[in-house]
DNA sequence: TCTGGGGTCCTAGGACCC
DNA sequence: TCTGGGGTCCTAGGACCC
């Protein structure tokens, strides 16, 4: 038999807190969104205290603290760093891997035949990244991905167990499908699952023995391979090269209301110059830069969204002309007196920098789009550690004025944030 | 007072081609 | 009275993931 392996990291943010702070050990840990606005993480304790994930802050904080809970902004380049760091140790352990997320990845074990050889790998994989990191993860072994990720989950609820758990002969799938919920199932979200309930369809069993043309006649393709693959028949690949993105999106959420252009502005233009960097970060150009703007979903009056977009007649990937771009954009999409709450900026329509499709009409109609590529090469380096050249359109307090009063020390970024002995 | 950010894939339908 | 068949490409919207 071929098995897989998922590697999850437990409760991601809340344990790369603990790393430098044992402290903490034992104690509840929630970590927040941008601008402290919601609940983005929980350690174990914090969730036996109630509290859910994407609940916003003020409606659970004085509680919370409290009971002597512990809480973080959210602190990414710390994140960022461990994730790096746990999947360097696992790239070096087998042949072929996905990264799946900041806290996942999917392993091929290929080398390994038998069930119980899987779980000692898993076991010793489980503790290598423990003692080298000291980030506690859990481990589902099973044929498919979609079972591994059962597998893991059953690994998590598992008292004392070792974190790691094999799942392999039919029996023990169809027993442990009978106690899943069909929701919990990777694949099936919150409006299939609602639909699959008025079918009769209630655990991750039930799917699996639904008839696969009555599936892909009522749903799509999409759940037919969630039902192939708890059956064992293996549908979706581990992907061990990232394709080219296909989109970049630079938006967030503000502390306060925006409801002047002249606000507004400063912040988009911020949006665009960071997705610039990470539009040549890809060696990627863009043909399209978009602009969105929207005022809170739970502010019932007033509501406003906004879409619009840019094309450009040949792909860029220079600052200059995404900024441009977005400002035409957003004075198409800005309403005057609407309260913002957040706003967004998107770059599509991707193409290889060795690719350039050229316009019929360039030479006469676009001599002002700005393309410099030493250019922005040279800025970018200047600003790769800490940003000292600055558009002249940018708000100059940084992606947005938001509001993080709570962060941790970058501790392996950052040179002056160290930790140190007492 | 205060409610995150960044992605992917699939499908249906429209526009167009010969 | 009668009105083809087969295909591609693009986009918007819906679903999902962490």
């Amino acid at each position: 038999m071929k098995f897989l392996a998922l590697v999850d990291c437990d409760n991601f943010y809340a344990s790369c807190e603990r790393v430098f702070r044992p402290d903490l050990k034992q104690k509840p840990i929630v970590v927040l969104s941008n601008n402290d606005g919601c609940v983005i993480a929980r350690s174990k304790e914090a969730k036996a205290m109630g509290i859910k994930m994407g609940i916003p802050w003020f409606k659970v904080k004085k509680a919370y603290l409290a009971q002597g809970g512990k809480v973080f902004s959210s602190n990414f380049p710390l994140y960022g760093d461990l994730s790096k760091r746990v999947m360097n140790i696992l790239d070096g352990m087998v042949k072929r891997m996905e990264v799946y997320s900041i806290d996942e990845a999917f392993l091929d074990l290929q080398h390994i035949q038998q069930s119980n050889q899987a779980y000692e790998f898993g076991v010793y994989c489980r503790n290598t990244i423990r003692q080298w990191v000291g980030i506690p993860v859990r481990i589902g072994i099973a044929p498919t991905k979609t079972l591994a990720k059962v597998a893991s989950h059953v690994a998590k609820n598992q008292k004392g167990g070792a974190g790691v758990y094999c799942l392999s002969n039919k029996k023990d799938i169809a027993n442990i499908l009978k106690t899943i919920c069909v929701g919990e199932v990777w694949g099936v979200g919150h409006r299939l699952s609602k639909q699959l309930n008025q079918l009769g369809t209630y655990s991750a069993y039930d799917l699996m023995q639904m008839d696969i043309r009555l599936i892909r006649k009522k749903f799509s393709v999409v759940l037919e391979r969630t039902v192939r693959e708890l059956r064992g028949e293996p549908c979706i690949r581990i992907e061990d090269h990232s394709d080219p993105k296909k989109q970049i999106v630079v938006s967030r959420s503000f502390r306060g209301r925006i409801d002047s252009l002249d606000l507004l502005k400063p912040l988009i233009s911020n949006f665009a110059v960071r997705a610039g960097e990470k539009l040549r970060h890809e060696t990627q150009k863009c043909s399209q830069v978009s602009v969105f703007v929207a005022t809170s979903r739970f502010q019932k009056n007033l509501q406003h969204r906004g879409f619009n977009s840019f094309h450009f007649p040949y792909p860029i990937d220079d600052t200059r002309s995404i900024l441009m771009g977005a400002n035409k954009a957003l004075k198409k999409t800005f309403k005057n007196g609407y309260p913002y709450a957040k706003a967004g900026i998107l770059l599509s329509h991707f193409s290889h920098p060795t690719f350039i499709q050229q316009s019929l009409f360039q030479a006469a109609d676009h001599q002002h789009l700005k393309q410099d590529t030493h250019l922005m090469h040279t800025i970018d380096s200047l600003n790769s550690k800490q940003t000292q050249v600055y558009y002249a359109s940018q708000h100059p307090a940084g992606l947005s004025p938001i509001q993080k009063q709570m962060v941790s020390p970058r501790y392996t970024t950052n040179w002056w944030d160290l930790p140190q002995t007492k």
